[in-house]
This record gives C-alpha cells, structure tokens and sequence, in this order.
DNA sequence: CGCGATACTGTCAGCGCTGACAGAATATCG
DNA sequence: CGATATTCTGTCAGCGCTGACAGTATCGCG
C-alpha cells in the first residue's frame, strides 16, 4: 500500500497525507489525526527507499571495518563489538539507522564505492588498518565521515582515538616501577594504533636505566595470537614484562605464558589494551589501558552528525587510563 | 554525477549506459567497456537508492536484534559477535549489503516498521527474546524472514539453532557422570532457547536417582551475572555442577565461585553454553556446548535467500556438541 | 536489390515520495 | 460587505534509475 492509496482513503491529497505523517506543521490537526490513525490501522509505513531518494537524505550512518591487515579480526574483537554497540546505540539516539560493512580493501576504491552509492548519509570508519593513504585521499575531498583510529598531524581526517602514545607509556612506566627489565610489546605496529602505542612505550623505556625493550609482531585474533606467542616462547627467552597491543592480545599470552610454566605476574607482568568487558574475568584479571568505548562511539556519532550540518569540528584524543588489576 | 552525464559523455542514451553498467548482454562490447571506461574514470558509481525503488529491490538483509529481557546485551555478547561475523561475510558473499537494527521492542509493531520501510530484502532475526508471539504473528504472512532461536512445532517461524534440549541433556549426563549431586541451572528460562536447554537439563536429572536440580535466574550481561551469582553464593548453599545458559554466564559464575574460595571443577563443575571463542582462554578452560555460529550463519543466509526467491524451506536444528576441557 | 533476421540503441513511463507553488476556504477588520 | 490576511489543501514536477517497447542499422541470402 502507498501513499496515494492512503491518501485516497482518507479523502484528501497525497501531499496532504504526507504532510500529516511527517508532522508538517501546515495541516490541520484533525486531519492529521485522522490520516494517522487510518495508516496505524491499515498498517501503512512510508517507503523509506522513496523518500531518500526524493529527500537526497537516507538517514543511514554506514559504519565501515576496513579489514587491511586482520582479515579474520575485527567482527569478533571484544573491543570492536563494544564500539559497534555504543555505536548502534549513539545512531538509534538520534534517529539514525545503521548499516554495517566489512570491506576488505582491494585496489584503492573500496571507500568510493560506498559513499557514491547514495546508500549513506555518513561513515563511521572504524580502525585506519594499513589503509591511512586511502582513507586520507578520501578524508581530503569527502567531508561526511569521522575515523576511529590514531590521529595524525597534517591530516584531513577527523579521528576520535585514545592518545595511544600516552598510553604506550603509562604502560611502560608502571611496568618499570615494578622492576621489570626486558619488556616486549606484543602486536602489529603497522597499524597507526598500534604503531603509537609502541612509541610511546618505546620512548619511556629509552629513559630507564637498564631497562630493554622488543616488539614480537602478532596478530590480532585469539588462535593467531596464542599460536605466536607459544612459538615465540620456544624460540626465546621470555621478557619479564609485557604490554599488548590489545586485550584479546593479553589473554593469548596469558594462556601461552601460563601453558610454558610461566607465572603472571611474579615471572611476567602482563598489560593488555582496551578493557574489554572480559579483562576484569580473566585469572589474573587483566591489568590494562582503558579506552572508553561507550563515550568514544557517542563521540563518533556527535562529530559525524555536526560535519553533516556542515560545522567545522576537530580531532579528539581521550586520556587513556591504566586499570590496575592483577596481571601487572 | 548522474547517468545521465555519464550517458551524455559517452555519446549514448541513459539506457545504454545503464545496461553497460549492469552487463546486460544486449549492448556492444566495445561500447559497454566504454562506458565502464568512462565511468571508472569519472569515479561514477550507481545510486543505489534510485536503483532499488526502481527495482523494488536493495540488495541489503536486515539483521535485528530484539532486545525484549535484557536491554544491554546482545552487542557486546561474544556469541552473539560471532554470529554477526559470520553473517556479515555470508551476506557479503551472496552480494548482499547489512542492515544492523537493535530494538528494544515498544508495543506490538516493532518489527512492521522494519519490514514496511521498504529498506531491506528480508530480515535474519538474531533470538527470540520474550518476543515470540509477536514475531509469530509477522512470520505468518510475512515470508522473507528467518530467526536464529528456538525451533517451535506448529510455528511459522523458520529457525535456525541447536538442538537446546540436546544441548541441556547432554550436560547434565557429562556432571551426572562426573559424580555431581546438586545441579543448578543459571540463566533466565524466558527466553525459548534458554528455556529449551533448561528442559533438556531437567529431564536428564528426573530420571538420575538422588541429582537435585534448581534454577537461578541470572542475566546475560557480564557484570549482572557476577553480581548476581555472587548475591546467591552468599545467600545459598553452592551447588557442585552447573550448567549455566551462555558461557559469559559462566565465566562470570567462574570467577564468583573463585572469589568465594570453591575450585572449578573439583568443588563445583561449570559447563557453559556456546563455546565463544574466549572459552578456551579461560582458567580452567571452560567445558562447554558448542553451537557452530559460522555454520549456523551460513544457514541462515543460504535458507532467508531460499525463501526470498520463493522456495519453501524448513526450520533448521543443529546438533550441539559436548566440548570437555578443564571446568568440568 | 529487397526482405527478413539479427544486433544494437533510444524513448519514455514510472518506482513512491516530497515540497515549491498555487488555489480554496475561512477568519479579521475597516 | 469587500478587501486582506491567514490557514489549510491540492497540483505537479522530478529525485536517478530501469526495462518494456519501439526504432534503426547491419547482415545474409535468394
């Protein structure tokens, strides 16, 4: 049934009948009940598809996970489920639909793609993954979308990230003060995150005494990572302290550790990244860098909304903060 | 950019250009790659809005998450995640785009609204929360939907899921076994499937001589369900074998259970349900009952597909599987 | 060379809705 | 009572695309 049918229901206008279920303030009230009540009654929705085309406005935000570097990643990451629930959250708030898409990157498009096909009002672009050329391309001439993600200087991107620098070395001050001398960080540092949250590891390590400092490249899921890192065991000494790239990161090890007769924390202390709902359930509870998921997604969304309306808007970098529990 | 400037560019009419773009066969070679030509070249791409009410198609399946009994849920459920992965790369490989919806159901039309937009080909409906009337009443004359959830006789819901009597039977034999007298369930028996798996479990204890059996009703959420179990530890004698209704609940009753001083498994036995990717990760290692999400995934996009196209197909149980590790 | 078959290409209506504009009905006032 | 303002309703074009239908060009063949 459309509108026309309605309408002629009704007795009145199509224009009418549209105006009346869209709280057009020019229609009498009566006549507004009256239409609304017959649609309620014969179960009468607008075309949502007709109307985005007619209003060149879908009131869809597209929430895309580029899946560079982690293929397998991502849908499954605590961290990234989090995000996209506050997310879906965030959107519903404010009368926005979601619609999600993994996109594994081929040839230099894939982000054109979706925002010519007049699917979406806006993107959310969840993780830069190796993609930070691309997504700065686009980010240049394209002003509808924010970025999850590490800011950088110089960028056209809008991003909303934790300071991944300052958290690299809030992790690595407390491992220090615990005594720890031979840390490693556990994780890919091609992603820009990643990659700041070594540096600033990095950086408070070159400043201790005595203090040495690797990086064992993992992957991002949980068999990946397990599998790494019980390998990396094998074949090396172990480090007596332990920033990982991510939660999901920490618990691998933990289990690797722990599987090779390794003591958390007596032997080796463990920092993951995020806090995902689960770090505080692990043996040891996790010790790790909070990122506030819930505020970073209504974040996301608040930005994304006032580029649309076209204001001028900012990066944001939240404080990270180091959860102290029992791993570390 | 629309195809008419495409169209005048190339020196065609619209319709050529249209059918170049979509490769239908009754156009020139040489003009089609042409107009493809041109059209990469003028970063041109089809408005998809236009094309899908053109077409009375969108090529998008929406996927809704009804959140009737436990509003925080879902999105952060691992299981959940899981399952949401696995769709989103079935749907992406059947060429189709996704829809995401959570809804917290407010009065009896939750889901016309999402099938009358107009927006989606179909709907992959993820549990049934406390909803099953309602979603009865819309599979009834609406064909192009499937559910992951509790298969019902006589329903007109397609269903996918496991066997979750099976599934509760199967635990209580495996805690029988292991010598446990006092068995408690842990989960909330509103929901179909919870309920399922907690007949299942119940049936296999009335016929053991001298097995108690209880249910503790608990919710879903990480952090309710330890506050929860802990409420009950304090207020109860514990039980020695349980089997809880997701594996987030008993990771969580897990880690009530350490804090009180019982040990899993020779104190208490815990048996999860879903096997998340987490539940080898934890300390011990949770047993539990493994629900395939890639698989059933794929079955729920493969059979809404089949539907959409017409074919009638039925409801789909899954056998679920024991998987022993440490806790019990 | 003419005729039909074959291979392309173009014309045009319309998917369901919205909003600018115009028109009708009613109220207000000198 | 007529003029003007005010309030409501209707008409109609068109958002960008597709496909039925019609048209044109080319080819084979008697």
């Amino acid at each position: 049934m459309g509108l026309v049918e309605l309408a002629k229901i009704a007795g009145v206008s199509v224009s009418t009948a549209s105006r009346a279920l869209s709280n057009h303030p020019r229609v009498a009230r009566g006549t507004r009940e009256r239409i609304v009540a017959l649609a309620q009654e014969h179960g009468f929705r607008l075309n949502q598809t007709a109307s985005a085309l007619r209003k060149q406005r879908t009131g869809v935000i597209g929430v895309v996970v580029p899946l560079g570097h982690e293929v397998d990643q991502a849908l499954s990451d605590p961290f990234f489920m989090g995000l996209l629930g506050g997310l879906a959250d965030a959107l519903t708030k404010r009368g926005y639909d979601l619609f999600l898409s993994r996109v594994v990157p081929q040839g230099p498009r894939w982000l054109d793609d979706i925002i010519a096909s007049g699917r979406v009002d806006g993107i959310i672009l969840i993780g830069q993954s190796d993609q930070l050329e691309a997504i700065e391309r686009i980010a240049g001439s394209y002003q509808r979308m924010v970025v999850w993600g590490a800011a950088r200087l110089g960028s056209n991107q809008i991003t909303v990230g934790t300071d991944n620098v300052t958290g690299g070395e809030l992790a690595a001050r407390h491992l220090i003060a615990r005594g720890c001398k031979k840390l490693a960080f556990l994780g890919n540092p091609e992603a820009p995150e990643f990659s700041d949250r070594h540096k600033g590891f990095h950086a408070a390590i070159a400043e201790a005494e005595g203090v040495t400092d690797m990086v064992v490249p993992i992957h991002l899921t949980m068999e990946d990572a397990y599998r790494e890192m019980t390998a990396y065991l094998a074949a090396n000494p172990a480090p007596d302290g332990i920033l990982a790239a991510s939660d999901v990161i920490a618990m691998s090890a933990m289990r690797a550790l722990a599987e090779r007769g390794l003591r958390v924390p007596e032997d080796v202390a463990v920092i993951g990244y995020d806090d995902i709902l689960l770090a505080g359930y692990t043996t040891p509870a996790l010790t790790t860098i909070r990122q506030d998921v819930v505020y970073g997604a209504n974040l996301l969304v608040e930005l994304l909304l006032a580029r649309i309306a076209g204001q001028n808007v900012g990066s944001v970098a939240m404080l990270p903060e180091l959860i102290v529990r029992d791993s570390a």
